[in-house]
DNA sequence: CTGAAAGCGCTTACAG
DNA sequence: CTGAAAGCGCTTACAG
């Protein structure tokens, strides 16, 4: 009679508990600790006599495992994270996407820690979570060079968008889909690109512009920058004034905000788009197919970016992975209503 | 000489390590682990002079502490999670950026679990993470009630547009956008609503539906329901029909996406928006301005939602709250293009 | 103010 | 196949 009413013992972790532990499990099924342990992780290793004792007992404790108690002597708790600058950002969001299902492909649990505002927080941020999981994914991160580096001696680290030492980078290529955005706006009989720049330490702005400028040389266009910009649509309208000065006949933005932007200021001062200007973007956001007018864009397969992190990523870790045909990663134009046959004079 | 080179000691956690622990900072500075801990928890505990001396000693061995193994005594990790079926809603990425700040306020790192697919990954997702984190954060959850009652028996838990048992709602009052819009309509000649329903169990569907019926009818409109519908684009473009054939002359969308959808499918039919009939929505996301037309909506300061169901998760972990005065979470309408005056005869 | 000890809930060599 | 012990890196009563 004395052992029945359990008494509800106060606890330390969260508010309420009272959880079983491995060792309640134990006593209930009349078993040392560590073959509950055993029982419960290393299928084949116990009887299965005892293993289904064990389990019942489990089952009926309602127990819980605690994976932070596991993660100390194992040092791996079956997590990633994907540390974010902007989560609003559909190119993060999409890549995230993908990440967190190849992360429950493997049994790992992706979690998010995003950090809008400045560098120093998105650091603080990473070096908060770093300690939780067993690697981390940063997705078009902000983070200083040096940072990144500290961070992946921590940390199984992958980077999407972004280059540092030696660090595993996927990014999809941007040439094909820049390539495609050329040739149709030379085809509509745009003679003079102007690239409208996203932000100047941008690893990727600078991929695309790059691109972009050999492309339209390649076919004897004329083509500049007109940039540094903010990746926003409060930029692009900004931006709008100087765009318009520059004479040029198309214009190809670092990403879609800068583009929606540009075209929302346009229509503001009365310019038509595509009538007076051509204008496109990069990323296919949210928004980009019902905006008006639709946005011509390049775009990347974003999901598969963020399941190729993962893989990456297990591979550091140690976990096995499904090894799959290795297409490359590349980008495609999207033409919609934005680009037109260029104006006549201008 | 013997001690100088400290063997590159092998470890377990993550791949690379050899991360000093208090153990090591103990041995530089000369003195017992606890009162290493003391001094970089306890402020005041230790001498200011011993004190000194274990910082030095934890900079020089760039001390990083580990988290994990002190939430296994304390219990607690400063560690708060949101649980989301759609990162890619804008509902819950403003309400997770309002949280996100809230908790930095307080030191804690918000960390975001993604679950989209169906409610019983949502379900393991939330399971996964929650021994992690001090406090869960329910946002337009799809979870049935019984789980979350479940999960908050495990730790502190606050919901945000969903009620459930005894559990602490953060729902903004949908009352005062509602009757705004309704008065914008009945204004604008309108005489009948439909109302394009959202998912069936949705708890925060039956609250709008159940308001503007109620200020349609205090107005002497007639209203009606279309639906359910799933939350999305594509759902609003198979409504269509079913909105034209209905005969009402305004349609007002669970929310934007249905909104857009029905704006989309009115658009490829060739029925003008507003020039046949009026649509609007809830929640103002991203793109609902530069939409074509852009579109008419109900907002809400999902941000202040954030920060709140932070602050209440904070009072239940036993986190001092810095009061604030409590206004209440309300709703306005947002007039855009998508709403004019009705056609005459229909 | 500081030390020595016990404990948080697991895992994993080591024996048998 | 299973048990007993040690250890993961901390914290926190308990003494002194």
């Amino acid at each position: 009679m004395s052992d029945v009413s359990e008494p509800q013992r106060p606890t330390r972790n969260g508010r309420k508990s009272g959880a079983a532990t491995i060792y309640d499990i134990a006593r209930v099924a009349g078993v040392n600790p560590s073959t509950v342990s055993r029982a419960l992780n290393k299928p084949g290793r116990v009887s299965a006599t005892t293993e289904a004792r064990i389990r019942a007992a489990a089952a009926e404790l309602n127990f819980q495992e605690n994976p932070l108690a596991r993660a100390l002597p194992t040092g791996r708790t079956n997590t990633i994270a994907a540390v974010v600058a902007d989560m609003t950002n559909p190119v993060v969001f999409n890549t995230v996407r993908g990440a967190e299902n190849a992360a429950a492909r493997y049994g790992f649990t992706l979690i998010v820690a995003e950090s809008q505002e400045s560098g120093s927080i998105e650091a603080a941020t990473a070096d908060r979570v770093a300690p939780f999981v067993d690697g981390i994914i940063l997705a078009t991160t902000r983070l200083p060079e040096e940072h990144i580096l500290r961070l992946a001696e921590r940390k199984p680290l992958v980077m999407i968008n972004r280059a540092a030492g030696e660090l595993v980078n996927i990014a999809p290529d941007v040439t094909p889909g820049i390539e495609e955005l050329v040739e149709h706006l030379a085809s509509l009989g745009h003679r003079s690109i102007a690239y409208l720049g996203g932000p100047a330490r941008s690893w990727i702005n600078t991929r695309r512009w790059q691109a972009l400028f050999d492309a339209a040389r390649a076919r004897g266009l004329a083509v500049f920058e007109i940039g540094p910009n903010s990746p926003t649509i409060a930029a692009g309208t900004l931006a709008f004034e100087r765009a318009q000065a520059s004479g040029a006949s198309a214009i190809v933005a670092y990403n879609d905000l800068l583009a929606l932007g540009l075209i929302r200021a346009a229509r503001e001062q009365g310019a038509s788009v595509p009538g007076d200007f051509s204008v496109a973007g990069f990323d296919d956001i949210f928004g980009a197919d019902f905006a008006n007018p639709s946005l011509t864009t390049v775009r990347a397969d974003l999901l598969e970016a963020g399941t190729r992190a993962v893989e990456s990523l297990m591979r550091e870790i140690g976990v096995d992975v499904i090894e799959r045909p290795d297409a490359p990663l590349s980008t495609a134009l999207v033409v919609r209503e934005s680009t037109a046959v260029a104006p006549r004079a201008r």
